[in-house]
DNA sequence: TCGATTTTGGAGAACGTTCACAAAAATTAT
DNA sequence: ATAATTTTTGTGAACGTTCTCCAAAATCGA
């Protein structure tokens, strides 16, 4: 059989020595690039790497230093996935391998991130990034279970004692409200977020506290966690709440796109009758009918800090706890007008 | 300070054996649930494994047994996320980790291919899942690549030799093409993805064979990369060449949604004058402006499979190789009707 | 040329676990 | 009671690497 033969073990360090006549530490020496070997010690040595196609075993590399090499992401259920292509690519450049574990908890959660972590650590892992986008957590609890390994927390901010890289999200809700006031809207609708999350707290904290401010007036809110079926519900709550209001303020862009779809099936139009203004970007806001204005989330930008963040704080582990804060954009698409161009239809 | 006291190095099998007065072998036996241990001596040793917050270190057994508990995924780009959850849910079920690769290469495929594996090989995980769902790699090729571990290719049939679990897309392309025939349509265009996805080529085939079959008209082609805009730009060119159909077929969702969008900027009505059918089912299928007839794909249950699949082949590593095929379901929403309701408004 | 210094190479231990044995203790059979 | 058996516990080696030290060879200053 002319097939490709493969030995059934890999080659070892060892194997290596042999057939370079050297001991196996000389080898070590040239994998790790020690200064002290002669050239020609090197090149025999790097021939035989070559022809037992050898690479160093990482598990036993890594028993020994109790460095992995590996990055370990933690991450609440799908959610952010997003961000989990720009870990990778900034892990993969500095040749860290990425590790990932979803986190989904019953009651409770202090007692299952514990378990969650201790397993975690058990694979020695060099650094955590931290995606549990809610807020039930505390700072201090967080540290506490943690313990020893490195960690970024991304997209939330528990305190100023945790690392921490993330989106403003007052910002961004300030100027997609103020977008809206700036049309000329005073009569508003919110679709709040599940408020166990971190980002819908401080979205709709924020929208009420500018409308308040600016003594618009907010008019009915309902509350989605964060789907399209459920925008699609919240909005038929407020149709059916019987006020009357200009602008819709939706916590993110997938209830946004199930407010529309009920809007439209009530014979209202977007946004003639209603402006509607989301949150994220997804792709298909731009897309969709009519196109959604929306605040930009830049989760590559995101993913990529976390990891750097990560990375300076494994070669600096010293470094005082501080905080990135990445700001959002504001898309103006069709889904917004001053209000009332035209008279609303009622359904 | 009242603060948490956390040892600097984490318990070892010594530590407890000692704790409990016994070898450490003793402890080792109480962790692998090993049947011969004394009643006795199981209570202690796991008081004293509970006393010093005792795990095992994965690292220290991976070396010795030779197996990680962990599960490698190596997917093309960011492209396959939608399968992560169910795998990882599979996985963690298990007892396995889940490490992430993604695949980027860039001229030579084969040799960018072979140095991500062995670099995974060298962190030794138990079994692959690959998911590249292109058509470029041949099996022959992949089985000398990865060698010694077990694998599954996800999403993608290189042949009869190797695991795979797929989708059948012909079938699904069966549907979507016989369900448009159904209803009169008789002019086709298509809006094809980029012809290196193992998909998009099966897509396109599919499509023109059974049109070919039933004598209906193929009367124009565009070619995009299975993103809105490329969707959007393709349909322009099919609306510019001039030639007149009722029927579309895009190869996924999102170059549908970038379709429908152009056309809509045309001043033409979807499905009055022309029917779409997408691929995939994403969410936004059902709430977008007409709601969208597609081809519904159970990544989830994909995923799951996958996993399946894999744990029975580390359990029984000499069944015979076979595929998994999983079937879509033709979901029917407004984006189709029988041609020609209305007479076609020219833009 | 000799001793002192620098380079290069190698031996032994260690990392934390499991495996293959062997020893000791407990149980059973005679 | 004693031998034969079974159950329970303990010892030594191994997994593949790096680390700490020490020996040999090469280089250098006088």
């Amino acid at each position: 059989m002319p097939e490709k033969h493969f030995p059934s073990a890999p080659a070892t360090l060892h194997d290596v020595a042999r057939l370079a006549g050297v001991s196996y530490q000389t080898v070590s020496r040239v994998i790790n690039h020690s200064p002290n070997v002669s050239a020609e010690t090197l090149e025999k040595v790097n021939q035989a790497i070559a022809a037992l196609n050898y690479r160093p075993n990482r598990v036993a590399r890594s028993l020994v230093t109790g460095k992995s090499n590996a990055i370990h992401v933690l991450a609440l259920d799908v959610y952010h996935l997003r961000m989990l292509p720009a870990m990778h690519e900034g892990a993969h450049e500095h040749g860290f391998q990425l590790r990932l574990t979803g986190f989904r908890s019953s009651e409770n959660v202090l007692h299952d991130l514990d378990a969650c972590l201790r397993d975690i650590a058990a694979s020695g892992p060099d650094g955590l990034l931290i995606v549990l986008p809610w807020a039930l957590t505390t700072e201090q609890d967080l540290i506490g279970l943690v313990r020893n390994i490195p960690f970024v927390v991304v997209g939330n901010r528990l305190g100023y004692g945790t690392n921490a890289v993330l989106i403003d999200q007052r910002e961004g809700t300030r100027m997609a409200i103020e977008h809206l006031l700036s049309l000329g809207h005073r009569k508003f609708a919110l679709i709040d977020g599940p408020s166990q999350y971190y980002d819908a707290q401080i979205r709709s904290e924020t929208a009420r506290k500018i409308l308040a401010e600016r003594q618009a007036e907010l008019v009915a809110a309902a509350q989605g966690n964060f789907s399209m079926p459920s925008g699609y519900e919240a909005m038929q709550q407020l149709l059916e709440s019987g006020t009357t209001f200009t602008a819709l303020f939706c916590a993110n862009d997938e209830m946004a796109l199930g407010a529309m779809r009920a809007l439209k099936d009530r014979g209202l139009h977007i946004p003639q009758d209603i402006s509607v203004v989301g949150f994220d970007d997804l792709s298909f806001t731009a897309y969709c009918d009519p196109p959604l204005t929306t605040v930009r989330q830049d989760f590559h930008a995101l993913g990529a800090h976390a990891l750097q963040h990560l990375l300076s704080l494994l070669k600096m582990p010293n470094t005082a706890p501080h905080q990135r804060l990445l700001y959002p954009e504001l898309i103006v698409r069709q889904s917004t007008s001053t209000p009332s161009v035209r008279p609303a239809r009622g359904g």
